[in-house]
RNA sequence: CGGGGUGUAGCUUAGCCUGGUAGAGCGCCUGCUUUGGGAGCAGGAGGUCGCGAGUUCGAAUCUCGCCGCCCCGACCA
């Protein structure tokens, strides 16, 4: 039991002027956290209890999944880092953590970098200690601060610098064994969003800088959200935007016979898909081949999609460059031997082509057929060109941005576009750490074998202001009751009269024998005030004892999720108190 | 990193265009009154006007540079 008084919980009245967000204002108004810097902030105390509700939970389900705690250091040698797999993709969202003098010391290479997430690390410990198929699977889980040099810190503590993480790590002998730890987890992490009282929808992911074969996020659906999930509520197909594919290529798809002669036509000044849908040339958007250049590892490569698609960048992660970007206007032209604008893939046309590292099509310019495309030579475009007879394709694939309405690849029906917050990311990685870093154990053959691997991480903190963006209301916070910093507030309106507090304390201790956590609202203000700041705070179960109620011979018993208050008479209120924490604890347990 | 915005007391802000005494509300302190949905009156404390140059007799205000913060884009839990 704390009292109000005694304790820290600095309201405000009006929101801070940098937070956009309901869920970021209350963070700040409800006296939750307070920012340091950008990215960076300090939990209060209230904050901190949110904190650790969210941390026992999370705790206790990876427990039942069969994870084991460990703590790994948040300083990295850099070494690690070098020797694994991601180093060039990942060194840019590190802070390094050398000295701190005038770089008198400092060497110009990191020797110690903050933790990002700890697969460099697990997997070389996991090397040393284990080598036997006697010892697994394993799965090792951490809960602790994370470190990310984000080039953008947003909404609070919704995209942070220094955030806590709840990450993960998998061994196992085989893929199958690996699937089957890849499904306890997610069944642990539905089971975790569930008893916090968060919505969150587990939907299909790519696997981006891990690598790895497949993934789930855990989205938390908002308006504010940073991603877009596609889906289908009938068909039950969830994918984020990046991982997002559809049906509208048909399976069946015959490309069609070839027609008309390649023709080249000048077009003097034409470098957009829009213009040259204009008259005089009138080529619709979809029957254009768009043609862009990016570079792979440094080596230049090309995709083709049509004109009125849009290149979903990160579905080029399956083509195996470690890193790629798009390539320059000065890059470009001694490859192509035209500006950008002018550009094709069509065979013979382009100026270098060996020093391409492939050319790569999306499904769905299979579906132009005869279209139309730069020569590359500028100013001019070729007509009458037809995929399979014109075109140099190295390899077709899935990169082109999904849109809502096209087919549901499960159902044909239609798919929808909504905004999520991701909470939670799973991912089976295969072996791709256990190799670089010799992660092996031997068999019962006495034959070695790479540990299959799979890495989980919930962002904890994240969670906290996510369950806060879905329950809210115009007053304030409505926490779910196992979130909630207390689970019952008494809200005393004349402390100064000991009958008041005396009936308080004895509410409050049969409140915590039923398994509550209480807050008394002791503090010498107007009745106003208090109401005020117990919807902002958002405690679940609000009693109130007031002098005129005392009179009477009632208290008052309100929920924060409901508008009705009901008048409970002092004899009944300890039992009646229990009751409610009982009854509120049950519908937690049933339903988060 | 590119684009846009912004910086005045603990918080929310006015003043800036058109240079000349830095103002309000909330919060805080003292007193009196009030006491069931962010009270009233009276008194009080609190400001390098983000930092640095420049223009000027004089800069919160005009100019330049830097920094912080916020929003949009790419990345992520």
């Amino acid at each position: 039991m704390k009292l109000w008084s005694q304790y820290f919980i600095p309201t405000l009245k009006e929101s801070p002027a940098d937070a956009e967000i309901a869920s970021h204002k209350l963070l700040i108004r409800a006296g939750l956290v307070r920012k340091l810097g950008g990215g960076l902030y300090t939990y209060l105390p209230l904050g901190l209890r949110v904190m650790q509700k969210l941390t026992q939970v999370c705790r206790e389900e990876m427990e039942r999944a069969g994870a084991i705690e460990v703590w790994m250091p948040h300083v990295h040698p850099a070494e690690f880092w070098m020797q694994g797999p991601r180093w060039t993709a990942a060194r840019e969202i590190m802070f390094r953590a050398d000295s701190a003098g005038d770089g008198k010391r400092g060497p110009k290479e990191p020797e110690f970098v903050l933790g990002p997430t700890h697969e460099e690390i697990i997997t070389p410990l996991v090397r040393a200690e284990i080598t036997s198929y006697r010892d697994l699977p394993k799965n090792f889980f951490q809960i602790a601060t994370k470190f990310r040099n984000e080039i953008r810190p947003r909404f609070g503590l919704m995209r942070a610098k220094e955030f806590v993480m709840m990450d993960a790590y998998s061994f196992d002998v085989s893929d199958e064994a690996s699937i089957k730890s890849y499904l306890a987890m997610k069944a642990a992490y539905e089971a975790f969003f569930r008893r916090i009282g968060a919505q969150a929808i587990a939907v299909e992911a790519d696997t981006g800088v891990m690598g790895g074969s497949y993934s789930h996020e855990f989205m938390v659906p908002a308006e504010v959200g940073d991603d877009d999930v596609i889906y289908n509520e009938a068909s039950g197909y969830a994918a984020n935007r990046e991982k997002a594919t559809s049906a509208l290529v048909p399976k069946e798809l015959a490309d069609a016979a070839p027609a008309g002669t390649l023709e080249e036509f000048a077009t003097p000044g034409v470098v957009t898909i829009a213009a040259l849908e204009a008259a005089p040339y009138s080529v619709p958007a979809d029957k254009q081949f768009k043609t862009l250049v990016y570079i792979g590892d440094g080596k230049p490569f090309l995709v083709v999609l049509r004109g009125c698609d849009e290149l979903e960048e990160a579905k080029l992660g399956t083509l195996g460059f470690g890193v790629f970007r798009p390539a320059t206007a000065e890059e470009i032209e001694p490859v192509m031997g035209a500006k950008p604008g002018s550009l094709g893939a069509v065979r013979g046309t382009i100026k270098n082509p060996g020093a391409l590292a492939g050319v790569f099509a999306d499904h769905a310019i299979r579906l132009i057929g005869n279209g139309t495309t730069g020569a590359n030579k500028d100013g001019f475009h070729l007509r009458n060109v037809n995929v399979t007879r014109d075109l140099a394709v190295t390899k077709f694939g899935d990169f082109r941005r999904v849109r809502a309405g096209e087919p549901d690849v499960k159902s044909g029906q239609p798919l929808q576009v909504r905004r999520g917050i991701e909470v939670g990311h799973i991912f089976k990685l295969g072996t791709k750490y256990s190799e670089k870093f010799g992660a092996a154990y031997m068999d019962d053959q006495k034959q070695n074998h790479l540990m299959e691997m799979g890495c989980y991480g919930i962002g904890i903190s994240r969670t906290l202001q996510a369950i806060i963006e879905q329950s809210h209301d115009a007053d304030g916070i409505v926490w779910p009751w196992n979130s909630a910093p207390f689970q019952v507030l008494i809200c005393v309106l004349d402390p100064q009269m000991a009958e008041a507090m005396d009936l308080a304390k004895k509410l409050a201790a049969a409140a915590e024998r039923a398994g509550a956590e209480v807050l008394i609202d002791d503090r010498a203000e107007r009745p106003g005030v208090k109401f005020k700041d117990a919807d902002l705070v958002g405690i679940p179960l609000r009693l109130t004892i007031g002098g005129k109620g005392l009179k009477e011979g009632v208290i008052e018993l309100k929920w924060r999720s409901a508008k009705d208050v009901a008048k409970v008479p002092v004899a009944e209120a300890e039992a009646r108190v229990a009751a409610a924490v009982a009854e509120a604890q049950a519908r937690a347990h049933a339903n988060g």
